[in-house]
DNA sequence: CCCGAATAGTTGCAATGTCAACAAAAATCC
DNA sequence: GGATTTTTGTTGACATTGCAACTATTCGGG
């Protein structure tokens, strides 16, 4: 019972009045609440776990994964920024602190001198195959192994429906 | 595909081995991968718009709701912190801005001179309220309007379980 | 070619968040 | 009943974020 004033409802939950706004149905409001609380909770948990343990952020842990699974363990920035959902400005400087510690490095492109390519070095890799493991077991002991294999068919099934909605606008076409 | 090195499973994805950590199935990534994207894109987007039209913060809209719901528009500090998922100090400054703002304010208990009331005013229950309509539509429209009611239910019930695993953590006994 | 628009990425700075130290009051315990 | 510990909440120093301005390079006509 929560995300809304709880006084004065504009209209009553009548599933028929669609004057202003639509209030939630206290169904809704539990779907809501409980996204909002769980996924807090769970990043939370998943990045002060991470931290602690290898002082990596989970950013940080995206950051090397991505790069991890490309090519040459390389990417663009723009490229990485977008894949980490990260803004390019935040991409620059949380990178120059994975810079500092050895985990990546910055080679300019040939080609188009605009752009630099992020590279996962030696050290950043071995950095992320010694987190991986913790990283996976806190996953499963707060997400997966919370859920049954058939909640965990719905809950990625409604993930993906809402993930859904946001890939239009990112890029009109790619 | 992703949230893993990618490279070099310790095992195999084979369900028997219980070695080091078992890796995450494709299944499982998909659900986690979902899970954080979801999240994040969500939390965001939400955010987004309620700042660009209320110059409210998702924690502020929080702290505002918590406070409405509460008899007499009051908690104490601590427990709006716990309620609202921030820490003390987090809330203490946050909730700084909402009173130079004038949605809330500090009373001080006369019973334990140690504990602060939280308060909101009219005038933040009126920001709120002026807020909320605006708010629900956002939260319709990227999450539950994008679930069929069936998939509601199904999340609500996934997160339900993902949040159970962090109640006893937060306060063992109340 | 050359100029204006678009793209890639960085930088500076103000706003925000975090963490540990702190002060004040209450509860606890000899 | 006075020292000790807990509980509340704030502070202040320091790190991180986000936004807007900026540099550099490429692209796109005409």
């Amino acid at each position: 019972m929560e995300r809304q004033p709880s006084e004065t409802p504009p209209e009553t939950p009548a599933p028929d009045a669609q004057g202003p706004v639509p209030w939630l149905t206290p169904a809704e409001q539990e779907t809501w609440l409980g996204f909002i609380r769980g996924s807090l909770l769970v990043l939370e948990q998943l990045d002060a776990e991470l931290q602690a343990a290898h002082g990596l952020t989970l950013e940080d842990y995206e950051i090397l994964v991505n790069l991890s699974e490309q090519d040459e363990e390389r990417m663009r920035m723009s490229d990485l920024a977008r894949s980490a959902l990260m803004s390019k400005s935040h991409l620059t400087h949380r990178f120059d602190r994975l810079v500092q510690r050895g985990f990546v490095e910055r080679v300019k492109c040939e080609r188009d001198l605009r752009v630099t390519y992020a590279v996962l070095t030696p050290s950043g890799l071995e950095a992320l195959e010694v987190a991986a493991p913790d990283h996976v077991r806190s996953v499963r002991s707060h997400l997966i192994d919370r859920l049954t294999p058939e909640q965990q068919r719905h809950l990625a099934c409604g993930f993906a429906a809402v993930v859904e909605g946001f890939d239009p606008p990112p890029c009109p076409e790619s």
